[in-house]
DNA sequence: CGAGGGACCGGTTTTGGACC
DNA sequence: GGTCCAAAACCGGTCCCTCG
């Protein structure tokens, strides 16, 4: 709430090296760690201001972990159990399609493929936080103490087109904006376009396709009233290089 | 101005390898 | 032998650009 950042503004970009830099330096006692990471992150952030970046963000996650903000139950029909059958299960490998003999297409009534409901802010936050925490790889932590909502197997999916996304804003070969490019978990800018309200006429139904429009189900993007939880990434809308894009 | 096509993004599923 | 993680493939949806 009060945090309005105003202690400075984070860019996306400083965001994304932000959130890199903290999986650089996981290690949580080194005195030297919100230096190093201020190091990696652009824009001249004092080691102050980059802890102070941090621990909004783990105090966003943990109001959501004790229940003080809600954390959205997504209706998900066809996920039944709710998250994973309990959390040893894991069920292995999933073995629920068993007919797929050929590439799927075959049987599309069956249940076509899972349409896939998009991550929230407050689970990617969480995800950033697991990750941050348990190191890349130990998915099935993340799943059992931060993202609850999701499968290991979802995690690491989403881990994956994750870094890949990192990537590519390293190497400045973005494209289109994309859920990935909210790397801040707390906010500070939180450039989530709010309903397009009077936007541009044209497209305004379709509007950014970052977070905040999402098509889940009572996705309460907007968690507790005060708390802002946007998601920052300062992306102006565009930072759809519309001019980048080569095609 | 509207429609169509191509490209990109996000998510799921599958496969392979490594570890306990 | 079973479980988990990583990487790749596949698919559907959405967005943006170009053409009529």
């Amino acid at each position: 709430m009060v945090e309005e950042t105003k202690e400075s503004v984070w860019t996306r970009e400083q965001d994304v090296a932000f959130e890199e830099a903290i999986v650089t330096y996981p290690d949580e006692d080194d005195e030297e760690r919100w230096e190093k990471i201020a190091a990696e992150v652009p824009g001249d952030k004092s080691a102050e201001e980059i802890k102070n970046h941090y621990e909004l963000l783990v105090e966003d996650v943990e109001r959501i972990d004790s229940g003080v903000v809600p954390l959205p139950v997504y209706s998900s029909p066809m996920d039944d159990s709710e998250s994973q059958a309990g959390e040893g299960g894991t069920g292995k490998k999933r073995g629920q399609n068993g007919s797929e003999s050929n590439h799927g297409k075959a049987s599309k009534s069956e249940q076509e493929r899972r349409k896939g409901i998009a991550w929230t802010e407050e689970e990617h936050r969480l995800f950033l936080l697991g990750l941050e925490k348990y190191g890349k790889g130990d998915w099935r932590s993340i799943s059992r103490n931060y993202v609850v909502t999701r499968t290991p197997t979802q995690v690491a999916s989403h881990a994956q087109k994750y870094f890949i996304r990192l990537n590519s804003i390293n190497n400045k070969d973005r494209r289109r904006s994309s859920i990935h490019d909210i790397t801040s978990v707390n906010n500070g800018d939180v450039s989530v376009p709010q309903p397009p309200t009077n936007d541009s006429p044209g497209k305004s139904t379709k509007q950014q396709p970052i977070y905040g429009s999402q098509p889940v189900v009572g996705t309460p993007v907007n968690l507790a009233p005060g708390f802002s939880v946007g998601t920052p990434v300062g992306v102006p809308p565009n930072i759809d290089p519309r001019g980048s894009r080569h095609r």
